[in-house]
DNA sequence: CATCAGTTGCAACTAGTTCGCAACTATTGA
DNA sequence: TCAATAGTTGCGAACTAGTTGCAACTGATG
């Protein structure tokens, strides 16, 4: 029943040499319930209310280590603290409304193959980039 | 002869309630010899080389001015300080070389139209946007 | 279930940036 | 030309976000 997505990622998190300890299982739950982009502090603040002692800077580490292991991904949006959300979803890119603070998501096919196209014109490939949309309703 | 770009910029910033105090003025000079994308620390650095004498909180404080007139423009890459650049050119994104930590600037009309696109489906109107490409030669 | 390398909590630390405040100074108006 | 004054500066202390050293702990083998 608690079974599921959950216990296989912590089967290939073991496969890969990293423990899946308390404080870990309790920030994957977190981070996968989570449906908006929670900052380190955020999380932290969760799972504590769900009753996992977890101190800060194990957040921190934590959250390194599921970024290294491909879990996870790391928003750095202008000025504020780091965001994070699950990788499990396909590739996007992220639009935010200057009035609310709302980060919504976003992906394009042909903006994504510009991108490409203009690195190789300049002799470069890609590793990974960054595309933001500050915007306001209209 | 001293006179210029330079000069004209003073005024408007003097018009704009911008008083142009003896530090001011030096930051603008190394901003607009600049032709990297410097941060704060070493816009400091060649105030104080070009004989200016400036501390590194009114660095920050006029970084801070003379974006809030539109006449600098900060990039915040990954990780890295906030850097700045005139923003007296036409727009344009950045490629940062993973490698060697050059950046690069580009343009491209296609993306632009694409991005408004995409906002305006939505039901919002771009205020600004970022896109940065983190590259690798090949 | 013993072993032990990986992990944690704590508090101290760092980098980058901001802020309070008293001393200064660019601008304006006379 | 100069006085008045509101904006600006330098200093050091404070702050934010994140990192780290180290001793105590604990998952994952065997």
């Amino acid at each position: 029943m608690t079974d599921g997505r959950a216990t296989r990622l912590e089967q290939a998190l073991r496969a890969a040499g990293v423990r899946v300890t308390r404080q870990r299982a309790a920030l994957l739950q977190v981070i996968a319930a989570a449906e908006d982009h929670p900052d380190a502090a955020e999380l932290h603040a969760r799972a504590m209310t769900a009753g996992a002692g977890v101190s800060l800077a194990t957040v921190y580490r934590t959250l390194t280590t599921l970024q290294a292991q491909g879990v996870i991904e790391k928003l750095e949006f202008q000025g504020e603290p780091a965001r994070w959300e699950a990788a499990d979803q396909t590739h996007h890119d992220h639009m935010i409304d200057v009035d609310n603070g709302a980060v919504m998501e976003f992906s394009d096919e042909r903006i994504e193959r510009l991108q490409a196209e203009i690195a190789a014109e300049m002799g470069y490939e890609i590793v990974h980039h960054r595309l933001e949309l500050y915007v306001r309703r209209r």
